[in-house]
DNA sequence: ATCTTTCTAGTTTTT
DNA sequence: CTAGAAAGAT
């Protein structure tokens, strides 16, 4: 991202750092002081600006390093930031504060775990066993789990986290808020915690010892918070408790790629910033140096449809290409010829010489990413398909650690209930009742329990023989934790326990893979120097690292394109109900149709060169054909940016570079004032019909077979 | 205790 | 339609 039109600034020719920076960012670098927020569109140099200003605090040799803190989203910002980072200004980063919200939180969190009434080994659960959890605390409380679906009360118990309620506040009440507060003491008794409990038990912390809170807003005179608007309240509050005293909190952000709002991000963290901390500076990043000035007006064009934004207005920073490409529109008959004419233009450009790493297939939600696997199956096209279940959600993933994490915890409950009958080992419902009970009469941990209902005659023989089996097994292995290679200790957990044989003797076809990631658990298990240290690393860091080797398309969800660019971008799906998606729009107060608005900026902001959007006519949805509109995004794209090509025609096919690609209309073009309501008509879906009402290119008809529907002008002939 | 049938819901998912 | 979960059957 190199800007032709930087000023240098020769005053300070030793911060290497703002070299190549334009004045805007400039600013946000060197404005150390006081609390700052930086709008930064999309593609206009943010990670450059977060790690410069990074650089331009720790050299200016006012503060340690341990006296800043940085937060980001996910992991992968953290890593790479700390990488830059450390590129940037070397050794002098070493001790810095730089991590998740979550990771920063249980460090914090372990420290003074005791004054929330945990000890500072907490177990950190992920939702499966969160789920689990709060079903067993609704079976507890004899509540019908159909009538009462455990995913609702925990979505509402999840809000309450997000926005910084404790289970004692009392905007918790009703049947959730009781089972929250059950749920809650559940989790104390496990010493454990949720990852909303992460943020929620540190502002507990806070609140409750002015003088602890004191030491950290002491210490953090710096703070730094990349993506800010996807914070929720928690981690708002969270941020403001802790910039308090120094006020030199600089959050940087986009509100027009706020897509997480249904994960409890408050857009109104970012919107109101001034409010909360007045005499904020507020640094607009508009210059950017991503895209084609056509994609750049197709982005800021859409969005503003958009109400209650900050308002910024992109601006190429780019020296101007005089061959750039219109953003491309293309209506299609349906979904497979959707897969099929952007595997086509896919295959043409890469005759064209581009590398299929920098093409992407962006989507709205996973079921779309089927037809476009068949299709680059069939054509032998390299892909990816990222945002399947991630590698540590997998069930035989999280079977094994759970064998892992009873041998290093044996108090951990959940993790013994999930394993202590796979394999099975004839250990059903009634011995684990039988077990539950006394673990529940003496207050015993489930593996304490169960070795003690061993030497009593309350169990049959067989179940007997079975656990006591199972507690020496681990016992054993834990005997091994300190003399054992760790990798070799779970590779000798997985095949003495029977777990790896169970998957090896299974005859789906899913089988053999689930044995490969076993293997790989385990060798992946060697680059880290302990199995606490191990668990402590996947409960926090869920992903494992992508390892994007060779050249391949991508094909992954828009919220998953977020933060990443691509040469080219296929944008399918665009019609309503699909994109924007029904359920957002069902949203209260145009809410929801605002944030999809959102998605398709970032999606198509995401284009170095090339976007194209595709909408079809019909789409099968649960085996049912459905006729489709075009998006109403389609609609708010401006006309001269765009090159429309539809099957009704009216806009002429400019199709340019790669060439070999040919557009076919799949039905004859019709000009749309050709119809009459009364008249005959054919439709090659739905057959004969009359048309009663035309709407502009829609036309309802009456179909002789299929009914009533309403279609588009262009997918009907006449007779 | 486990296998088999029946039912139901079906966006996005940084931690 | 179809995958996953819960209830019923053996």
């Amino acid at each position: 991202m190199n800007d032709p039109f930087a000023i240098e600034d020769d005053s300070r020719p030793s911060a290497p750092w703002l070299n190549g920076l334009n004045p805007e960012q400039q600013d946000a670098v060197t404005a150390t002081e006081g609390p700052v927020l930086v709008l930064s569109g999309a593609g206009t140099g943010k990670t450059r600006v977060l790690t410069a200003r990074l650089a331009e605090i720790l050299n200016g040799g006012r503060v340690r390093p341990w006296q800043c803190l940085v937060v980001t989203f996910t992991n992968k910002a953290a890593r790479e930031m700390k990488e830059r980072v450390g590129r940037l200004v070397g050794p002098g980063a070493e001790g810095l504060w730089l991590g998740t919200f979550h990771s920063i939180g249980v460090r914090i969190l372990r420290r003074h775990a005791e004054a929330v009434g945990l000890s500072s080994n907490f177990t950190i659960l992920d939702a499966d066993d969160q789920l689990r959890l709060l079903k067993q605390v609704m079976e507890a409380e004899h509540l019908d789990l159909k009538k009462t679906p455990p995913q609702g009360v925990m979505a509402q118990i999840q809000r309450w986290k997000d926005r910084g309620i404790a289970p004692d506040k009392p905007e918790v009440g009703g049947l959730d808020g009781k089972l929250y507060q059950a749920y809650q003491a559940r989790l104390l008794a496990l010493n454990a915690c949720d990852f909303g409990d992460l943020l929620l038990h540190t502002l507990t912390l806070f609140l409750n010892d002015a003088a602890l809170l004191e030491q950290y807003q002491e210490q953090f005179r710096y703070i730094l918070v990349d993506e800010y608007q996807d914070t929720n309240v928690s981690q708002y509050l969270w941020l403001r408790l802790l910039a308090q005293k120094h006020r030199n909190l600089c959050c940087v952000g986009d509100d027009d790629q706020s897509i997480y709002s249904w994960r409890g991000a408050e857009v109104g963290n970012i919107l109101r910033f001034e409010k909360d901390f007045p005499g904020a500076r507020v640094i607009r990043l508009e210059r950017n140096y991503r895209s084609t000035p056509h994609i750049l007006a197709c982005a800021s064009h859409l969005i503003a449809h958009n109400a209650g934004r900050l308002g910024k207005t992109l601006r190429s920073g780019l020296p101007p290409a005089g061959t750039a490409e219109k953003v491309g529109v293309r209506g299609v008959w349906d979904g497979e010829s959707e897969a099929r004419a952007i595997v086509e233009e896919v295959e043409a450009l890469q005759r064209a010489g581009e590398k299929l790493a920098s093409v992407a297939i962006l989507v709205r939600a996973g079921f779309q990413t089927r037809e476009f696997e068949d299709r680059l199956i069939s054509q032998g096209v390299p892909y990816r398909i990222l945002g399947g279940p991630r590698f540590y959600e997998r069930a035989e993933i999280r079977d094994a650690m759970a064998y892992f994490r009873l041998v290093v915890s044996p108090a951990d409950g959940l993790a013994f209930e999930r394993i202590v009958n796979l394999p099975k080992r004839g250990l059903g419902e009634a011995a684990l009742a039988t077990l539950n009970a006394l673990a529940g009469r003496t207050g015993l941990p489930l593996f304490e329990a169960a070795k003690r209902l061993v030497t009593s005659d309350d169990l049959k023989p067989k179940p007997r023989a079975a656990l006591a089996q199972f507690a020496a097994d681990i016992d054993r292995w834990r005997a091994t934790l300190d003399g054992m290679d760790h990798a070799d200790l779970a590779a000798t957990i997985l095949d003495e326990s029977g777990y790896i044989e169970m998957w090896k003797a299974d005859k789906s076809p899913e089988a053999p893979g689930r044995v490969e990631n076993l293997k790989e658990l385990i060798s992946a298990l060697g680059d880290f120097e302990s199995l606490p240290v191990f668990l402590e690393h996947v409960a926090l860091v869920m992903d494992n690292d992508e390892k994007a080797e060779g050249d391949r398309l991508t094909v992954m969800t828009l919220h998953g394109a977020k933060g990443l660019e691509f040469d080219t971008v296929f944008l399918p799906g665009w019609e309503e109900g699909v994109f924007p998606h029904s359920r957002a729009l069902s949203e209260d107060g145009g809410k929801g149709l605002e944030e999809e608005r959102r998605l398709a900026y970032v999606g198509i902001t995401r284009a170095r060169k090339r976007a194209r959007i595709f909408y079809a006519a019909n789409r099968r949805i649960y085996n049912k054909w459905q006729d489709c509109l075009p998006s109403r995004f389609i609609a708010e794209l401006p006309e001269a940016h765009i090159d429309h090509v539809s099957a009704t025609g009216y806009a002429q096919p400019r199709w340019s570079a790669p060439r070999a690609v040919t557009w076919t209309a799949p039905a004859q073009p019709v000009a749309e004032s050709d119809f009459r309501p009364g008249e005959r008509v054919f439709h090659t879906k739905f057959g004969p019909g009359t048309v009663k009402a035309v709407e502009g290119d829609r036309l309802d008809i009456h179909f002789d077979h299929a009914g009533p529907k309403k279609v588009l002008a262009s997918f009907v002939e006449k007779p």
